[in-house]
DNA sequence: CGTCGCATGTAACCAGTTACATGATTAA
DNA sequence: TTAATCATGTAACTGGTTACATGCGACG
């Protein structure tokens, strides 16, 4: 799925212009398995208007600059369905702090416990938002289940990270102890 | 953390080929939150080896193409360390099977239920092989600690599929039949 | 007899990131 | 006055993917 895709996805839910879709990717529903900058969205933006998948419509805002908002059209919806019917591409996860905390014992406890403590800050804003958006029986069957899943996987994560905390710091400062004795 | 900085990593745990390091990426416990095509991972050790991070030993083998062997040496290891008190940049999940989730509506139940039964066996997958490799009380910390992330999210995202699948099932069908009455 | 696993590498390509360019309004 | 939000875009870069090139041994 690349951006162009993407912004497809994010037009069938409603028109938008290209700051809006950013907007999306950031702090929607998108945000938790896509994303995309404004360096990519406004090419990919161009490039779908001269494939003849959307319509650009530019419109003049009192006090803010013009903006265009983009519609799908039935070509657009058509080409988006046909992406959903490919096979999916497995799924990728990137995390910098995993890296980080495989080589844990190489690390000052003080720093672990301030890198794990920010990630459950984090998980508590994420699940926080996230809360506030599911007000529950509006017909959003596809998001709902989604926005579920999103929950139940930052929920464990938290949970385990809030868990383990205690004695991960422990290990750590035992083997590092141990190390410094030798 | 770029594909130079992980081989690193992969290599302060032992010496180990392109090859090997490649299979780390795709099998061991690296390959939950890295990744690395050998596209990627020769020419990074080609680099390394140029600044001196790392030393190559070619090795014949019997029946085998030769191999070369890179070792961390200790002006790697600092480069490691370095890096791992940099900031880590923020996680990136990026995830096809949302993106197509998130128009549930519009894909076939059947096709929905394939999907996800697909992606349920994926996990029981992962959860297996990681199962397999905790022996317990080795004392890999970070590993240990990483690893217990993963089953924990893993197994959070593989019981949330189970236990919504078929309310989504139900949901979609009702919506589109109430579509095609219209 | 095919294809999988071992083993290393290069070259072309491409998608997406970063930095730059511009500029008004509004809140701290 | 400083920073943030709104708003669109381009150009350079860069990192990684894909495809290609090569070749033997083992297994079914």
């Amino acid at each position: 799925m690349d951006v162009k895709t993407t912004c497809l996805g994010v037009l069938a839910m409603g028109d938008a212009s290209g700051y809006e879709i950013r907007k999306h990717f950031e702090d929607g529903p998108f945000s938790h398995f896509a994303e995309g900058g404004f360096g990519s969205i406004y090419p990919a933006l161009n490039r779908l208007t001269e494939e003849g998948l959307i319509d650009g419509t530019e419109q003049a805002q009192d006090k803010r600059p013009d903006k265009k908002v983009y519609r799908l059209n039935p070509k657009g919806f058509e080409a988006l369905m046909h992406a959903l019917g490919e096979a999916p591409g497995e799924d990728r996860y990137k995390s910098d702090l995993c890296f980080i905390l495989f080589f844990a014992d190489h690390i000052a406890p003080k720093r672990l416990e301030a890198l794990i403590d920010a990630r459950i800050a984090f998980y508590d804003e994420k699940l926080a938002h996230m809360a506030e958006r599911s007000h529950g029986q509006d017909e959003a069957i596809g998001p709902d289940f989604v926005c579920g899943f999103g929950q139940s996987v930052y929920g464990a994560a938290r949970q385990y990270l809030i868990d383990n905390k205690a004695a991960l710091l422990e290990r750590v400062a035992a083997a590092q102890n141990a190390n410094a004795a030798e």
